[in-house]
DNA sequence: GTGAAAGCGCTAACAT
DNA sequence: ATGTTAGCGCTTTCAC
């Protein structure tokens, strides 16, 4: 007959010790697994837990030792390529022990402060921060306080690990596609970046350099055109409006991420013209709806689930050992070729 | 010059106390704006906050009191419209001073509960559960423990709130707008329910009621059609292909999700017809991609922020008065018409 | 291998 | 209005 403790309801460490008859130190370390708790110990504890039905409590954890969870926190909850990372992350963690708590998605450095504030303030054992805009000083105070591993930024440092898309390669993909299949006039969409941290360390700046190292490698220096608005739907609106309304309008448009490719593409059959007919789009991110008939876009898969599992795997060895240095991982995309760039039947 | 306790360097109540020359009580009270402290001591407390850059432990405060924070589940981080709910939730609890921690997202009755544990092990003082699929019997061992609102699910129980969708009327609003086109052979896309419960209480099961309710009120008993199958885009593909293969073929597929609607327009390409001058597609949700150009769905809008904020308003009401009796809210959903159903130019 | 006791940061109950 | 104290549930010394 279970007797939880009065307050709460709660069944508590100390109601699984009364009721295996030992101290509440030999529940402890039967539930972390740790050192010194013999066989007939172990399993009398294990049946007192199974009978009461306990569960630590996470929060009280925290005050001394480990809450066994990791916060994860996304720019953006619509953008489905983050929940890739997420599934990758979830399971690795799960497997592990680990719970997993989100932050509601957040644009902005305030935002983003908000949510590693509270993470913090729920003594996470650490965290992983998928594409975040906030300078490298603010993620570099998160890491002092908690293990931290970025996800989708190229900047490195020496107190955070690193797992990012080789941004790079990715672009390339997408330019020497685009011209293999005969075009020259290959236009960007990128997301205007004014930020120098940025400049250098955000995907979206890496793939425009990307696009404008390949058109050069590709001897198409000349038809290198790029507009900069934004990475969102209205952004790769407006950004194909631009392209369009050129002396020579690109016979083929290469937004940089998916959601923007569904605004380029909404302008394009504004302006009566057809894809791949008279103009071919590439996105990027592969994200579901990219897949989808009406849709079908060519576009470059990031392969988020393995970014989340290895974001996962960093994370947990920096919890095991706080001052192994910093790793940083690159993964290598792949190019998803459908219709939106296939070579029409004349 | 700041001396934060030694340990965790985290700074204390302590450590502000010391600062302003005052008890830990005082700095609680102030940082809870409870009774009992002077403007005077207001100010002073205030002042070694900001100069030391106090912020509460919530793992602490749950161990007392509250921790200020509420937790989200949601069940798949893919379906936009889930956003737009967490949205509308977020905005409403930040501004009451409130952090919000979301759960991955999760399928099935085991995740659904282990992140329900997971929320009560933090000591959140509410969860927002959207869209469960758990028994009756989980949600009402979960609303025992925390102050609980369930959304978008219609199953009332006095132990927790509601804000559910009218998918009665949604139903009824695609049918009757596609009657109103002159379709009669209009079909239906479920999703399979054996679940006694969930046959009540889920929407999609409520949405597939709402269909039949509707055609009979059309005088369309004759012509109604079923395909059951599951709410994702292989349902939407399998579901189409068995209806496509009918002796009488349908002019017009309700699905009774968006993602149902993407894989039967999938179908129905691969069966060379187009849409809508062959067949009249419609869905529901309004996700995002519903409105991408190269789709175009039409579909019923469910607004999800307003369901989100109602959701966050009715917590924050039981986390105050706990043992109010429960409210259920319902919101009228809206048609969006879009191409998938226009009538063509002949 | 085992348990008693201190204490993590905070709040509630109880003085004053 | 203010301060003192006990204790939330757990882990971590440090005895034995």
């Amino acid at each position: 007959m279970p007797k939880p403790s009065a307050r709460t309801g709660r069944v508590t460490i100390v109601d699984v010790a009364q009721h295996a008859e030992v101290s509440t130190t030999a529940v402890s370390k039967v539930v972390r697994n740790a050192y010194g708790a013999s066989p007939e110990m172990q399993a009398k504890v294990r049946k007192a837990i199974a009978e009461l039905g306990y569960r630590p409590h996470a929060a009280a954890r925290g005050l001394r030792g480990q809450t066994y969870s990791i916060g994860v926190m996304l720019p953006n909850i619509r953008n489905p390529f983050f929940a890739d990372i997420i599934d990758g992350a979830t399971e690795v963690l799960e497997d592990a022990g680990y719970q997993v708590l989100m932050g509601p998605g957040c644009n902005g450095e305030a935002e983003e402060a908000r949510v590693t504030e509270t993470m913090i303030d729920h003594s996470m054992d650490g965290v992983i921060l998928i594409a975040p805009v906030s300078s490298r000083q603010h993620l570099e105070h998160v890491a002092r306080s908690v293990p931290t591993v970025i996800v989708g930024r190229h900047g490195r440092s020496s107190s955070y690990d690193s797992v990012a898309d080789d941004d790079l390669s990715g672009a390339a993909l997408v330019v020497n596609h685009l011209a293999d299949l005969g075009h020259r006039r290959i236009a960007h969409i990128e997301h205007l970046e004014t930020d120098p941290d940025h400049i250098v360390e955000m995907p979206n700046a890496v793939r425009a350099d990307g696009y404008r190292q390949a058109m050069r490698a590709r001897r198409l220096d000349e038809h290198i055109d790029v507009a900069s608005t934004t990475y969102t739907q209205e952004g790769g609106y407006l950004g194909a409006q631009q392209l369009l309304a050129r002396l020579h309008q690109p016979t083929a448009i290469f937004a940089g991420a998916d959601i923007v490719a569904m605004g380029a593409l909404e302008a394009i059959a504004e302006a009566g013209l057809t894809v791949p007919g008279d103009i071919a789009v590439a996105g990027y991110d592969n994200t579901m709806f990219a897949g989808f008939a009406p849709v079908s876009l060519t576009t470059v898969d990031q392969r988020g689930r393995q970014m989340g599992s290895t974001a996962a795997r960093l994370v947990l060895d920096r919890i095991a050992q706080p001052r192994r240095p910093a790793s940083h991982m690159k993964l290598a995309p792949t190019l998803i070729a459908r219709r939106t760039t296939a070579v029409l039947p004349h």
